[in-house]
DNA sequence: ATATTTCTCCAACAGTGTAGGGTAAATATG
DNA sequence: CATATTTACCCTACACTGTTGGAGAAATAT
C-alpha cells in the first residue's frame, strides 16, 4: 500500500511529473499555482512541502550548477521516485473518482455553467 | 473566494452530493470508502469531518425520526449548503486538472496498465 | 562596492486526518 | 422484563499537512 499524500502534496507531485527535468522551486511554484487556481500558492509552502516529500522518499533532489544569467544561482532540481509515482497514481485515481462523481450530478461545470441536478433537492422526512 | 477544503473533506462533500437525500453517517462512510479505495476510512474520521464541515457552514444537518426496523434509531441527515457547493466545485476543478495533467504524461492508467512517459527520465545537468 | 535578480530555506502556528473507544436508541428473544 | 443484538452517533487525543512571512545566499549588473 503506497504512502498516501495530502492535497497540496498531490499538486506538488503532479507539478514535478509534468515538468520533467525542469522541476525546481520556481517552476514548480508556477505549475502548482495554475493547478490550484484560483487559490494562491506561496513559495514558502512549496519549499516546505518539497522538503517533506523528500524526507518521505517520494522525491529526490540534486543541486545544479549556476547558469550564466543575472541572478542565475544554482537550482535544486527534483524528480519523482518510485514511491512518489505510486503515491501519485493512487491519489490521482481518487481525484478522478471525485471528479466523475461530481460530474454525474452537476455535469461538466468546469466547461461553462453548472447544469441542473438529476434529482430535486428534497429533504428527507 | 470559496472556503477551501482538504482532501478528506472533499471526499465527504462528494459523498454527500452523490447520496442526495440519503446522506447520513453510515452511507457517507460507505461512499467515502469507495471513493478513497484502496485506503481505509474509519467511521470516526467521517463524523469528525462532518462536524467540522458543519461548523464551517459548508453542510447542515437534521435529525430524522427513527425507522421501524431493528436497530433503526434516528439518523442525522446531511445536505450541502451553498458554501459547500462552491467549495466542492472549486476543489473538484482542481482534482480534474490534476487528473488531466497526470493523464497527459502517463495515460489513463486507471483503466489498466500505465503507459510509457512522453519524455525519457533524463536528469538535468 | 552596491544594487538587483533569482532562488532556497526556516520557524511557528493553524488546520486537517485518523484511530479507537464510548454511548445511545431501537427491535428481538426467552 | 432483562438482556442481547443491531444500527447509529459522537468524543478525545495526537500526528500529519497546509500556510505565512521573512531571512539569507549566490549569481550578474552598474
Amino acid at each position: 500500500m503506497p504512502e498516501s499524500v495530502g492535497q497540496f502534496e498531490q499538486i506538488i507531485l503532479t507539478a514535478i511529473l509534468s515538468l520533467g527535468h525542469q522541476a525546481y522551486g520556481v517552476t514548480i511554484h508556477e505549475k502548482a499555482t495554475r493547478l490550484a487556481a484560483p487559490k494562491k500558492v506561496s513559495l514558502g509552502a512549496v519549499y516546505v512541502t518539497l522538503d517533506r516529500l523528500e524526507d518521505k522518499g517520494l522525491i529526490s533532489s540534486r543541486l545544479s550548477d549556476p547558469t550564466p544569467a543575472r541572478g542565475g544561482r544554482s537550482k535544486r532540481f527534483y524528480r519523482l521516485e518510485a514511491l512518489g509515482e505510486r503515491a501519485l497514481e493512487e491519489s490521482a485515481a481518487t481525484a478522478k473518482r471525485v471528479w466523475e462523481t461530481v460530474t454525474e450530478i452537476w455535469g461538466d461545470f468546469a466547461e461553462g455553467v453548472r447544469r441542473r441536478p438529476k434529482w430535486s433537492p428534497v429533504r428527507p422526512k
